[in-house]
DNA sequence: GTAGAATTGCAATATTATAACCTAAGGGTA
DNA sequence: TACCCTTAGGTTATAATATTGCAATTCTAC
């Protein structure tokens, strides 16, 4: 994770590829659910649901629980967002569009969440269907540890 | 996962471990404990704390949540028993013992999960470190799809 | 035996997610 | 435009998963 990227053109980028991915699937980016997808990028750390909750109330939506969970399975759904399970935990997706394995990293100490490269995930699964005989359909990766500026900063 | 194995055998050797484990590090293995690995065991796909719960209560023990959440903390903590957090349920550990990279491979069809083996994600997760420049420190990997034995079926 | 530590019992509560049911808004067609 | 149908959102309640806090007990070391 970049500490000095232009944010602002993070979120810019990650609204206008939800917003052509909908055009493309007949899909409708609705004001909840392109103000869910802003708040993800804005964090831009793993959030949780319920976090999400207040910010809408601030803007004036609905806030109550199923408002947020069915713009997060819509997200989820178009690809531009991903759930990391063992954070209970949302964050927007690197490669939108493209379907892929995907998995992160998440640094313990500042918490930041890194997208695992696809290659090395794909490679994996192709090992282990061979090995085990399986065939995989999905998968998630979830790494812990330090990131590379929190190890130079220990 | 294999349908033709001496499932007896299997939770005794799990225990016969558990126990050994536990005088190497002068843990306790006290009878709740002893009986939320049993009955992990004795499902043998990962099974949910609520669901220990009855199980639990079946044979006197007391069966609130913390209960079983303690035991399970504790079997976690010593190596006998693995988290899938996108399942919210537990599983018993193949290589107890030995500290290694945790990973399953889980059935949708049948439900079995089977501990991926840990020489593909140590391979991983060095290409990972050397590709991101973090230390990674633990992880979990869940894949999903069909079994060998599902796909022949179907 | 006694002190300190670990374990358990118990009640309450926190956190995360979904169900059910109804209303409103969009979008095509005659 | 009027109609119908589908999708999306509002609202209330509840389910499912997990933790906190504190008192009581049991174990262990001394
Ligand atoms: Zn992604
Ligand atoms: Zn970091
Ligand atoms: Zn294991
Ligand atoms: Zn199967």
């Amino acid at each position: 994770m970049s500490q000095h990227h232009d944010h602002g053109h993070c979120i810019a980028s990650a609204m206008d590829t939800a917003k052509k991915l909908c055009e493309q699937q007949g899909a409708r980016l609705t004001p909840v659910r392109r103000r869910v997808l802003e708040l993800i990028w804005q964090n831009h750390k793993p959030i949780g649901a319920y976090e999400l909750l207040p910010q809408l109330a601030a803007d004036g939506f609905n806030s109550a629980p199923p408002t947020v969970y069915r713009a997060l399975d819509f997200l989820l759904e178009l690809g531009v967002v991903h759930r990391i399970s063992s954070l209970n935990a949302f964050i927007g997706c690197d490669q939108p569009g493209l379907s892929h394995p995907t998995g992160f990293f998440i640094c313990k100490e500042c918490g930041n969440a890194t997208e695992l490269p696809a290659k090395h995930l794909t490679k994996l699964a192709q090992a282990l269907e061979a090995e085990l005989g399986v065939s995989i359909e999905s998968g998630s990766h979830e790494l812990s540890g330090l990131c590379s500026s929190c190890r130079t900063a220990a």
